[in-house]
DNA sequence: AAGTTTTAAGAGTATTTTATCTTAATTTAA
DNA sequence: TTAAATTAAGATAAAATACTCTTAAAACTT
């Protein structure tokens, strides 16, 4: 079940990565991170800089460049993250791929895939970035394979 | 949200279909359910042969030949049509894509992750084709676009 | 038996996603 | 002020997924 596009994967695994580093370091260089993550430095250069470009990174280019919040983790909900990588239609696809599916012509599977969808998104509407990435810290959790 | 291929999609579309005509016709031709289900003749061909092969379904070659259930839609589960046509580790993937992540070594996601997947295995594990598919006769549900 | 219809199987093509390469612009430091 | 480091941006390439085409095999119809 590959729910999230490599975009997001890497996204995430970048911000989590970030906000454990916070404290030591504001700016956070992409070359360094994408090493320690063992991530391709162009392809999450691209990512960073769509998030820089909505406003909840910001950048800043030369030595010791690099990306750091613009916002407050804090008040990063997991969903902000997947609706700028994603797109606003994450939550609405249908379960069959069926174009016209919605309240007046569901699919088959339209009540049954509505209540996991919304479970699924309870949890990211609910969570925080600050309050994921403080469980890298606390515990042994990895953000690399 | 993606979640299944569009093999799996087209499947999972055309099990139903047949669900529902099962009572007039026992076999059912591809080529007709192709253009009903707007779904191409050949790609839902091979769809459905893993299927044949996998026992699932039983086919019948010639003029008024077609495919149609080896095992009835009362016995077959939603995860069974799934775990064929995406794979067994289907519901195991970590939602990051780290191919380590497991109990041993959590992503900051595991856990989280784990009782969402755990909740949409269940309505899978829990429920048949032949109940899906009743409710497109009786409620005016739609499979086609 | 011959011709037609239909599924089976594999090769080939197209599209999308993922990843890389190249060049430019910005900033620091010597 | 020159060189090095770093993000920005766009073009290109590789890989994965989705789809199509062609030929073969099986079964029916006349």
């Amino acid at each position: 079940m590959k729910v999230l596009s490599k975009t997001s994967e890497y996204g995430l695994r970048a911000l989590l990565f970030m906000v454990g580093k916070r404290q030591e370091q504001e700016y956070i260089n992409i070359r360094e991170m994408s090493e320690q993550l063992d991530i391709s430095f162009h392809f999450l250069t691209k990512i960073l800089q769509n998030l820089t470009q909505a406003g909840m990174l910001t950048s800043y280019r030369g030595p010791s460049g690099g990306v750091a919040f613009n916002v407050s983790p804090d008040n990063i909900l997991l969903i902000d993250v997947i609706r700028l990588l994603e797109g606003d239609d994450f939550f609405e696809k249908c379960l069959l791929g069926l174009p016209g599916c919605g309240e007046k012509a569901p699919c088959p599977m339209h009540r049954f895939w509505g209540e996991i969808r919304g479970a699924l998104r309870q949890e990211f509407e609910s969570t925080t970035l600050a309050q994921m990435g403080e469980s890298v810290l606390k515990s042994r959790l990895r953000l690399v394979p």
